[in-house]
DNA sequence: TTTAATATATTTACAATTAAAGTACAGAAT
DNA sequence: ATTCTGTACTTTAATTGTAAATATATTAAA
């Protein structure tokens, strides 16, 4: 085999596994979230929604308004407050002023939950990426942040 | 603020920082897939079973072996073999030394998909890995692994 | 002021995934 | 031969996501 060949084949081998190794951290990550968060009757997506909520006080945020700050389409952030409003974590309240928007606020109980979800939830992050140094994930970071600047411009 | 305090936040801010980036890092390259896929009417997981079954040969896979290479559930490769099978991608074959097993197998206008596919999915790969030289690609692989590793003893 | 354009949320249809329950078949033990 | 156990696949219900169509409310333009 000529060398140029190895080359190239080495390249697209290193483009590879770069992708391979991001798929399956993430797939080990999500899992274990996803493990974490169902012991409260929650998920990442519910989490999430909540943390903006929570943090958004008193007057909640209007759903399209939730969405952005999710990234996720506006159909389906029906659906998930939907979901949420069935398990009493978030109301649906009608803006006054503008009756098109509708705004979802969080509940005392989800309040209470956050408390208590919130440090137990810190403390995995911190024990899911304990295999690294602090040197290692400040690389790491580094590197992704440079892989998404890539990404974006396609 | 007690310096304490300041390190042990510190600490979380890393861990919190490097699941961020991960994540939208995953979200980005996810998303490009997506579109490069659909241009071919295909996904990520469409794509990924018909590379298990193209590199399996003729005689196909049985679906409980497909769902493993997969890492998903055997429910939903029913699912994902139902639509490639509508697609004309695959065909279900009753193995008939245990008739509990179906074989997928794929069809000869796979094969020819595939072909046209590949060359272009290895081109995205390397440019969407682009921003990185190999030093910085071995560097996150070594990394991510690493990560990996801890993740798996969660 | 009526009309046109825009924004918000929902509905519907679909893809992908999991979990749990059910069905069918194979193999082993009695 | 029958029964038990395990394996393979499907079905159903639920969650999460996208896209397209619709209803309603607001705003701008004619």
């Amino acid at each position: 085999m000529p060398p140029e060949k190895n080359q190239t084949q080495g390249e697209g081998y290193l483009a590879v596994r770069t992708v391979i190794e991001l798929t399956r951290t993430m797939d080990l990550l999500e899992d274990l979230l996803a493990r974490h968060f169902a012991h409260f009757n929650l998920s990442q997506p519910k989490f999430n929604a909540l943390m903006e909520l929570y943090y958004a006080g008193e007057e909640g945020l209007p759903l399209s308004e939730l969405g952005q700050r999710m990234l996720v389409s506006r159909a389906n952030i029906t659906g998930l407050v939907d979901r949420l409003e069935r398990d009493g974590l978030v109301v649906r309240v009608v803006d006054p002023k503008d009756r098109r928007v509708i705004r979802a606020q969080i509940t005392p109980r989800a309040v209470q939950l956050i408390h208590g979800v919130l440090p137990l939830h810190m403390d995995l992050l911190k024990r899911a990426t304990s295999s690294l140094n602090i040197e290692e994930k400040e690389t790491l970071i580094r590197l992704l942040v440079k892989l998404q600047q890539g990404l974006d411009k396609l």
